[in-house]
DNA sequence: TCCAAATACTTTGACGTCCAAGTATTTGTT
DNA sequence: AACAAATACTTGGACGTCAAAGTATTTGGA
């Protein structure tokens, strides 16, 4: 189904033609919506012989750089900037696959931690290599591309109060 | 539930740490899907006082641009790069709201178009201002990222398929 | 000490997206 | 003319996400 003309420049056409205002922050988030449909598309079918999808993975490899392979699922939460419910789900389906287990925390009845299983860290590495060689579904995306848009990007997620950026790591 | 370091860079740092490649691939993936939950957050809460998301606007909008105010719902789905099944499920949406009505095509009866309803014309209008007030969700992002953002998915939306350049505009 | 507020997670429900299969109609070949 | 293949849309099912409400536990004053 390809086009012979860029959808999104005709859209900006459009948007001016009918002197509709911001076109140029239109065109800035057509292109981020499309760029993710396009990775996310690519990633997960990568993942989908592993029976893995994204969120699933980022999981895993969540679990993985902790030295006890382990976190409590508000932590998880927190770091993927995923909805607790989410999170719930996320880790029920592994635990189905018995990538990971669920297990009381030691002092806090409140919180459940997450913990990676042998199974899930094969898997995880089995992941990594799938994704690595599929570039993370932005193949066609230069280095000097992928800089500009982690560039660009960073100021949109400290807008966003994703996070405070310390004084001493201005850039 | 700011976080006080960049969760991407230590992403970055972890994947680096396990040996495992493609690291900057990855926060490419990743800065790109954190930009579409932020921005798709923003829009979506601005619309909802309208009755609308996203993806019931973008088919208002399609649809405003053309000279009847009409077309196959093939065409939308094409245009805006979605599946048959979700034009079918939004165009149900709008109908339902009285924005646009399916009319038989007038020669092919396979075919139905999705025409515009007056009160689809206003209320498009009305959310083109506010999704101008907010600046589509990347407010945030300067002039200069916003241009290098476009910039760089064109090569990954052209290296996917999307559309092919025709020589003459070739850049 | 006591108890309201905060925290951690789960459940339920509303939506949205996609795939696969189903129905209707048109096109292209023989 | 006949009919297989292509096209256009809808339906039903699997999943994923989020918001809001519910349960359990801990915390932080009065």
């Amino acid at each position: 189904m390809t086009l012979d003309f860029d959808p999104i420049d005709e859209a900006a056409a459009n948007w001016r033609g009918a002197g509709w205002a911001a076109v140029a922050a239109m065109t800035a988030a057509t292109s981020i919506t499309r760029a993710h449909q396009i990775l996310s598309g690519r990633v997960d079918t990568a993942l989908a012989p592993l029976g893995l999808n994204f969120s699933r993975f980022e999981v895993l490899a969540l679990l993985s750089f902790t030295k006890e392979g382990e976190l409590p699922l508000g932590k998880v939460g927190d770091r993927l900037q995923v909805h607790p419910a989410s999170v719930t789900n996320t880790v029920n389906r592994l635990e189905a696959d018995g990538l990971v287990a669920r297990k009381p925390h030691p002092t806090d009845r409140r919180t459940t931690l997450a913990v990676l299983t042998p199974a899930g860290r094969r898997r995880v590495e089995q992941a990594a290599v799938a994704l690595a060689e599929i570039e993370f579904g932005v193949a066609g995306l230069t280095g000097d591309g992928r800089r500009s848009v982690d560039a660009a990007i960073l100021e949109l997620r400290v807008a966003a109060g994703d996070f405070v950026v310390p004084p001493s790591q201005r850039r």
